[in-house]
DNA sequence: CACCATGTTCCTTG
DNA sequence: CCAAGGAACATGGT
């Protein structure tokens, strides 16, 4: 359930919940989520540690705990992958299929649950530095989005996935971003105007804003494993598909009508991705 | 069986 | 070192 929107919705559910709370004892189930450190390491380093913040960073959740006595805080970053799930549970509940890593906490466990295990977990939090700006902060400028994409010939869309040019989009909303802004997936980056560098901007902004605004809306399921929770963009949840239509304009909507003008919406293959446009409306 | 899926990293090639 | 492309990772849905 990754890309910007859904973590950021999911780390403003957590945060009021886990503040405060005391990791008694972490358990890993699959040790290949864990990105640097072994299965040892990292249940032993996070044990005792007390939640003081969760936040997110791209598609990065940062989790930061204080520990008792002289010891140092530290910090935890999580990545959902594209099927990873992180909820809260009652202790003695049942644990799902797919469990990679378990946070006990008490009274409540906190449980990742990844059916593809391609998210990851560690304690070294090197991989920040590596991500672009935010691309709802101030420091996402257009000036520094032109810098970005000038010495580029990748196609827009490919480029906008990469997260040192602006840290969070994935392959939907990178879609759903190129359509607001009326601008061809294909356009090689270096070839974008100003104006249309400036468009696209705010319409990622928009975008971004938005998914999070409606996600915020929608209570999450912490209840049953494995069952869709609203964050999910497939599987669609009962009582989301009213809100489908209107989230998603372009996405997973091949040989539909484009919302603006009727045309019928193409998918591509870009960087063995999917992309889905109007042909119509963004021809430039 | 075939193809598709919200992401990142590693390897190769130029 | 950099840019770009493709495979790999692993499991499930259609």
């Amino acid at each position: 359930m990754p890309e910007l929107p859904e973590v950021e919705v999911l780390v403003q559910h957590l945060e009021p919940l886990l503040c405060g709370k005391t990791v008694r004892a972490v358990r890993v189930f699959r040790s290949r989520v864990l990105r640097s450190e072994s299965k040892e390491a990292f249940e032993r380093g996070l044990s005792g540690g007390r939640f003081v913040a969760v936040r997110r960073r791209g598609k990065y959740l940062v989790f930061d705990l204080s520990r008792s006595g002289s010891k140092p805080p530290m910090k935890v970053l999580g990545h959902l992958g594209m099927t990873g799930r992180l909820f809260l549970a009652p202790r003695d509940g049942p644990l799902p299929k797919h469990t990679a890593v378990v946070f006990d906490l008490g009274k409540d466990r906190l449980i990742f649950e990844d059916t593809r295990y391609f998210g990851r977990w560690t304690l070294d939090t090197g991989v920040l530095n590596h991500l672009g700006p935010e691309p709802l902060e101030p420091d996402f400028s257009t000036g520094a989005f032109v810098e970005a994409l000038r010495r580029s010939r990748q196609p827009i869309k490919v480029r906008l996935l990469d997260q040192t040019v602006v840290a969070g989009i994935g392959n939907i909303y990178a879609s759903e971003a190129l359509f607001r802004a009326g601008i061809a997936p294909k356009l090689p980056a270096c070839r974008l105007k100003l104006q249309q560098i400036a468009r696209l901007r705010r319409s990622i902004r928009l975008v971004l804003r938005d998914a999070i605004r409606r996600g915020s809306t929608i209570p999450l399921n912490f209840s049953g494993a494995g069952k869709p929770d609203g964050l999910f963009y497939f599987g669609r949840a009962p009582g989301i598909s009213a809100t489908y239509e209107e989230r998603l304009r372009v996405y997973d909507r091949a040989n539909l009508p484009c919302p603006e003008c009727g045309t019928m919406i193409k998918r591509i293959v870009q960087a063995a991705r999917s992309t889905f446009f109007c042909p119509n409306c963004q021809r430039k």
